[in-house]
DNA sequence: CACAAACAAGAGCACTGCTCTTGCTTTGGA
DNA sequence: TCCAAAGCAAGAGCAGTGCTCTTGTTTGTG
């Protein structure tokens, strides 16, 4: 039954004036999401506590779980909004260059994770970091979590002309998950083209996650001009031309 | 009591013929962050208790604080230790394939990192995930985490030959990093070589973070052959040939 | 209007990290 | 050899946590 008037309250959310007790809720729940959020940004997700956001709220740490059946459930909201956060930042990024050159989209798209992870190196962990109530993320976070790798893909798929892409025969290991990943992925891409995309999918995170979590401190201290020049390696990894940066050789 | 006492009374290994109360303290040491570690295995680092470790041994939970001051303080401990382990597993495999091709070397200690992270992945989480504290890791862990890294550079050292690596000159912006960056970590190498190195660095890691914490759930299968392929890839780009496989071109 | 659902509040449980005090045991130097 | 000092285990206790259950009150709707 929560769950039939929570559907509704979504649904209908913005249009109609529900009940004031409907909007009350989708209140409630935003200060709350809102204050953890601001409690995540100042001591970490291990110190986020339900108590302290009720009681930053003015209300009784009971009268919260009417909003947030666990810290767990809470903790998920933050991690789906998270994803959706970083999303919307990498597609406006696009959006700004979108008549550029591929290679320049995809280096701005790069950037602009690199940036709002800098920018919320907490949200980040959440999401990029160790999982943190100790299971995976529940399927709900699903379609979040894939707008950048679509993103990315979508560069790639625009600027693909099948031509001087494919460096490397896949081996023989590889070909039947190859052509599954493409079929699922991006079906009017060769699988070759895919597969180094995943990889520079996750790659891309890697160099995020190193400054974020702090693993570039003593090694690496230009670190925005690192990671402009690793994005552009990356971009040309896949397939995209660079023009004129760097020089590329060949 | 039981299990300290009996762990006191059974192995008596160092050297050092200090006093039996020194020697009982290293075992009782050793005793906790074992049992820690069991319990960081079992329900991941949020859940890892002072006052479960101190029970399982028989002891009581204000004793413990006797031998780590603080939760955060055995967990450092753990960290290092995890960082130690990872470098022996990546040293041993690089001992394993020390007469192969460097290609080979690269691709195997990429593996064995990932086996590694694969067979434990909370304490991969520890040291490869969001820093738990709070605070990033205290600089006492940095020579441990160090290892897996120094052991990367040193197979490309060895490997180097100064002809036919350096595809992408160094854009301006990054060139005197990169000369500060090869004078720190391997004066003998050049800079455009150590900052693809770097780069690739992180890049494995990245690879090893999206299958340990999930995000290949629902895209990549048979992450085996995904990650041995993306391995090779990675030791192409730092300058490495990988005779027999795949094929190379150009 | 009346009723059932939604809600706030409080008490309470079992747990956590951590401190302080109380005694006992081991140790190293006089 | 003896004795103070240091190391140690144990217990009580504090403030905090997630979560549950019960008790009343408010509110939208049949």
């Amino acid at each position: 039954m929560c769950a039939v008037l929570c559907l509704c309250g979504t649904l209908l959310r913005m249009s109609t004036p529900q009940g004031a007790r409907a909007r009350a809720r989708t209140e409630v729940t935003a200060a709350i999401k809102d204050e953890a959020r601001r409690q995540l940004a100042a001591e970490g997700a291990a110190k986020l506590s339900l108590r302290a956001v009720a009681r930053e709220l003015g209300m009784v740490s009971s009268a919260l779980y009417r909003y947030f059946p666990s810290r767990d459930e809470l903790l998920t909201a933050l991690i789906i909004d998270a994803y959706d956060s970083l999303g919307e930042a990498a597609e406006a990024a696009y959006a700004k260059v979108s008549g550029e050159s591929p290679a320049r989209q995809w280096v701005a798209v790069c950037e602009a994770v690199r940036e709002w992870a800098l920018a919320r190196p907490h949200e980040y962990a959440l999401i990029y970091g160790s999982p943190v109530p100790g299971y995976s993320a529940p399927s709900t976070t699903v379609p979040a979590a894939a707008r950048v790798g679509l993103l990315l893909i979508g560069i790639v798929r625009d600027a693909y002309q099948d031509k001087g892409v494919a460096q490397w025969k896949l081996p023989a290991e590889l070909r039947p998950e190859a052509r599954r990943m493409a079929e699922d992925l991006a079906p009017d891409l060769p699988p070759e083209v895919v597969v180094v995309l995943i990889g520079a999918w996750a790659q891309l995170f890697g160099l995020v996650n190193f400054e974020v979590f702090g693993q570039f401190n003593r090694v690496v201290e230009d670190r925005g001009a690192f990671f402009r020049h690793a994005a552009g390696q990356l971009a040309h990894h896949v397939g995209l031309v660079y023009p004129r940066s760097g020089a590329k050789e060949r």
